[in-house]
DNA sequence: ATGTCGGAGCGACTCCGA
């Protein structure tokens, strides 16, 4: 079985780059982010001729997250717990039969948290920590559970090409790594870090100042695995050839295989 | 040293968010 996560920034914008992926990788599981568009107008036909199932929980203009699998999505949730004031679409969850047993899904774009300084950050925060009550209350239920997405987190300064010019960035600061540290030590596994140990593994290079180009890139897409489907994991990845299609995202497709 | 992109609202440019 094999699961991705890519932030795909505009489906209406990357559907083609997005469809000719899909092709060549034939996830099992896709987790997108920032679908940019209310779920009425998401282009589900394009993916379900491809023989995917949708889900998604769009907005309007930014934001949005979308679930696609071969096989039916169950018991679909949306929005994150412990904040009912909050109207931002970042995460939706679904549960798909593996096997004789089942893998829960969370797909989730946490906060980007720039500039710092403003009302941004806090949010950015306070996101994480629902994020990790909700966590946790998941972990009890020891199934297979799986929490990928958009992190908007430099974990290390390895994670970076260059950690210096991120001091000063909501995705490098110190409370924004502890917290990410904090959802793995709830005793989830961060599965590309388990994978490889390969230097200059980067999953996002911006759009600006040749970016990519110069390789100056950042890991911030993540997969956290509980328990039980850490010990079903057999490999990772990273698609990076992806950015250098025509029409790319700024971020690459990351994956996990499992055992059956 | 600088370099971008997607979407919305408006009315073919400017702003926002990243």
């Amino acid at each position: 079985m094999k699961i991705a996560t890519w932030n795909i920034n505009g489906v209406k914008a990357r559907l083609e780059t997005v469809q000719e992926w899909l092709k060549e990788a034939s996830p099992d599981v896709a987790c997108f982010q920032e679908i940019k568009s209310v779920d009425e107008n998401f282009p589900r036909q394009p993916f379900e001729d491809l023989g995917y199932n949708v889900e998604t929980h769009g907005q309007k203009g930014f934001n949005g997250v979308a679930i696609l699998s071969k096989t039916p999505l169950e018991d679909v949730e949306r929005r994150l717990p412990g904040n009912d004031d909050d109207e931002q679409a970042r995460y939706i969850e679904a549960t798909v039969t593996h096997g004789d047993g089942v893998v829960r899904f969370g797909c989730l774009y946490l906060p980007n948290g720039n500039p710092l300084g403003t009302e941004k950050f806090p949010y950015k925060l306070g996101w994480m920590d629902r994020l990790l009550v909700h966590a946790e209350k998941r972990l009890a239920e020891e199934v297979p559970f799986i929490l990928l997405g958009d992190y908007n987190v430099i974990p290390d300064p390895v994670d970076a090409k260059n950690p210096e010019n991120w001091t000063d960035d909501a995705l490098f600061q110190p409370e924004s790594r502890q917290k990410f540290r904090a959802l793995t030590h709830l005793g989830m596994t961060e599965a590309i870090r388990a994978c490889t140990e390969a230097p200059e593994t980067f999953t996002f290079w911006d759009y600006q100042a040749g970016a990519w180009q110069k390789n100056n890139g950042i890991r911030i897409d993540h997969i956290l695995m509980s328990p039980q489907a850490n010990d079903k994991m057999l490999g990772c990845g990273i698609d990076k050839h992806v950015r250098g299609w025509e029409k790319p995202s700024d971020h690459v497709p990351v994956w996990v295989t499992l055992a059956a």
